[in-house]
DNA sequence: GATTGTATGAGCAAGATTGAGCAAGCTTAT
DNA sequence: ATAAGCTTGCTCAATCTTGCTCATACAATC
């Protein structure tokens, strides 16, 4: 391999596959291998890192943008991502709670199907979630919405005003889900509005959980939520990597796997 | 196949597919063949996908959209009473926004249709209605909810949360619906909490508009929200009768009748 | 100079996507 | 009711894409 001087180095070219990305919403392998006068292999190579980062998304072909894969997949799609999990997930956390109880649940599918389970029963729900308000809607639940701006992307409420509504409540339970998780970063999620209303929501609860499907493990995404020890249970399943089950219970982060009948 | 760098990647085609099918209801199989290239074969496999995912059901021949359906069902079942009068009427005070406007929005069957009207405009909109923020969630519009508790009967919030939320706004118009209207009394309404959000709503409005279709008149309801003359403007429809159309001149109340085609 | 680590490309097998042909099912018009 | 004309789902073969493994090239370190 000749040390071409028109060559770009890698984080480079890793680099304008970002930006190229997010300024056309997507972009195909052949075309960018073309570009750079790298292998297919390379290309693919970068979008493997680059999708772990959380700044696109693979497709067969090529990479779409991450926040508007978002966009155009409405939460049905989201949810279908992994429902299973996400449904035995929801299934369990919904054992944990006492009728009476008030509850706060953000704006991601794992709440949504939680949200589901919880539509018949006599609780107080306060949620930052349009799908959720919608979904809830007959429930003879009590049900609070923050307000805030619209997030289009996720039909989620952010802003100051969602943020002063949640300070005013203390409830028994809040249940969050995140974009990605590791060790040492904890929680993470890409939109930084909503983190902070994940943060008040937390900081709202007296028993703290997440809910975070095995996908979600290793994944990464901007913005940090909280630390992995800061919740009080972590909800997730079984398909999770024996590595990651055995770091949980190394580190002792209180845990729960629900088992997948399939 | 060749490698054809005009041709879409799947995951693109499913996209616009989905882009399509919502923008204009249905489409047909040979339609989209045609439109991007690919075997019919291809769009059915498609529509599977998407179907699977919930963004589209499958008709003999093509698609319709799923999701957006059910939503302007609901909608058009509740809005079916004087359903032409509102519709005008929100088409007239569409007419009097101006693009850039921040507005406010309540709870009301009339609002919505309004929302719907101004879906598709750059402005700043504020609502406690949950229908409406549905309807706007696709909108280019910067879309505000005040939160609150959700009031099941009318799909609306209201409460401490929404009336703080609504005083830290000012907008330049105020839209508000009422269930009954009468000389004596004003604007009326059956729930005092929701009458607290309108109140505050108008009072937050350089511009305040009442929309207000002639069935409304001469009916009464349990809660003033504000005296006759304490809005700028009243728009109603061409059904008033007649008395009520000479007393609103003899009390100079500034009105606007829309025209009904049909 | 040898070694280690990273980046890259080529070859190959496995998997995904696509289009054509064909039998069966649905619509429509008679 | 019947027939003609579409539409659909199935299967198979062709083509493309992907991930894996291995070999090579370059840089940094000992």
């Amino acid at each position: 391999m000749a040390s071409d001087n028109t060559r770009l180095l890698p984080s480079e070219r890793q680099q304008r596959i970002k930006q190229l990305v997010l300024a056309q919403g997507s972009i195909r392998v052949a075309e960018l291998a073309e570009q750079f006068g790298v292998s297919e292999m390379t290309i693919r190579r970068d979008f493997e890192l680059l999708e772990e980062e959380g700044h696109l998304e693979r497709t067969f072909g090529g990479a779409v943008a991450s926040e508007q894969t978002a966009f155009e997949t409405s939460y049905t799609v989201r949810l279908s991502k992994h429902k299973p999990e996400k449904m035995a997930i929801a299934a369990y956390a919904a054992s944990l709670i006492q009728d009476g109880d008030s509850i706060a649940l953000d704006a991601s599918t794992t709440c949504l199907a939680l949200a589901r389970e919880l539509a018949k029963r006599p609780l107080t729900l306060i949620t930052n979630s349009l799908d959720c308000a919608i979904e809830l809607r007959a429930s003879p639940a009590k049900i609070l919405l923050t307000g805030g701006y619209l997030r289009q992307v996720s039909g989620s409420f952010a802003g100051p005003l969602a943020i002063k509504a949640l300070q005013e409540f203390r409830v028994d339970h809040c249940f969050v889900s995140a974009k990605g998780i590791s060790l040492e970063d904890g929680l993470m999620d890409s939109d930084a509005d909503e983190v902070e209303v994940k943060r008040v929501m937390l900081a709202a609860a007296a028993k703290k959980t997440a809910l975070v499907d095995s996908s979600k493990f290793d994944k990464r995404a901007l913005v940090r939520i909280c630390g992995i020890a800061e919740v009080d249970l972590m909800i997730s399943d079984t398909y999770l990597s024996a590595d990651w089950q055995r770091r949980l219970k190394t580190a002792q982060i209180p845990h729960y796997l629900v088992e997948l009948s399939s």
